[in-house]
DNA sequence: TGCCAGGCCCTCTTTAGGGCCTT
C-alpha cells in the first residue's frame, strides 16, 4: 500500500489537448489511503464547449448532458477543494495534468502538488503485459471492475487499483518496504534500462 | 461546426522515425 494519502484523478474532454482548445466534460477523484479509496468525487461539468461526435460515442457524455451539468467554474474550485494538498495521480498524467492546470487557471488557481503517472510506472514494473492501456492493465493484472470505461470516475477507481497493484508488487517482489508517492515519482523517471540498479538502491534505501 | 498534441520509448538510433497512450 502507499504510505501516503494521494488524489487520483481522470478528465473526460472534447479533444486531445487544451491547446487546441479542448475543455474538460467530467472529472473523477479518488482519495487513496492505506491502500483503500476512501473518498470519491465526480461531476460533469458544462464549459459551453461542443462534444464531438466521435467523443460522445467513446464516453457516453453527450451535449445534452453537458447542457444541465454545473458550470465548469463552480465544478473545479469544489475539486480543488475537494484533493486540497495531496500529492497526484493519473494514467497517462502529462494529458490530465495540462487539463487539470487549464481547467485551474481559468479560475485564477494553480496546482500545488506533483503529478506521478501509473502509464510510466506500468510500462517499469509491469513491462509483460501485452497493453499499457488503462483498461486492458487492470483485465491481465485481474483487478476489479469499476463500472463504464471511459467515465471519469470508474478511470480514476481503475488507475487508483492499478497503483495499489504496483505498491504491492514494489513491497513483495522488490522489498522495498514503504512506497511513497515521491518514490513513484522518482520511479517514472528512472531511464528503463537502469530500472534494476534503480530498484536495488530503493531497496536499500527503505531498509 | 471541426481539426487534430505531445511526451515517452524502442530501434532498422542519436543530424530520425514511428508506435503507444490519453480524449
Amino acid at each position: 500500500m502507499l504510505a501516503d494519502s494521494i488524489a487520483v484523478l481522470d478528465f473526460e474532454t472534447t479533444g486531445l489537448s487544451p491547446t487546441q482548445q479542448a475543455r474538460a466534460t467530467e472529472i473523477g477523484v479518488v482519495i487513496v489511503e492505506g491502500g483503500q479509496i476512501v473518498a470519491r468525487y465526480q461531476s460533469l461539468m458544462n464549459s459551453g464547449a461542443w462534444v464531438p461526435p466521435f467523443i460522445e460515442q467513446l464516453t457516453g457524455i453527450s451535449n445534452a448532458m453537458l447542457r444541465t451539468a454545473p458550470p465548469a467554474a463552480q465544478v473545479m474550485a469544489e475539486v480543488a477543494d475537494f484533493v486540497g494538498e495531496r500529492p497526484l495521480l493519473a494514467h497517462n498524467a502529462s494529458f490530465d495534468q495540462k487539463f487539470w492546470d487549464a481547467e485551474l487557471a481559468l479560475i485564477r488557481r494553480k496546482r500545488v502538488q506533483p503529478f506521478a503517472c501509473s502509464l510510466l510506472l506500468a510500462r517499469r514494473l509491469l513491462p509483460m503485459a501485452p497493453s499499457h492501456k488503462l483498461g486492458n492493465l487492470n483485465r491481465w493484472a485481474g483487478l476489479p471492475d469499476t463500472g463504464k470505461a471511459h467515465r471519469a470516475l470508474a478511470d480514476a477507481e481503475m488507475a487508483a487499483n492499478l497503483v495499489s497493484f504496483m505498491a504491492a508488487l514494489l513491497r513483495e517482489r522488490h522489498g522495498i518496504a514503504e512506497v511513497s508517492h515521491q518514490l513513484l515519482c522518482t520511479l517514472q523517471r528512472v531511464p528503463t534500462a537502469k530500472l534494476s540498479q534503480a530498484l536495488h538502491k530503493l531497496r536499500e534505501q527503505s531498509c
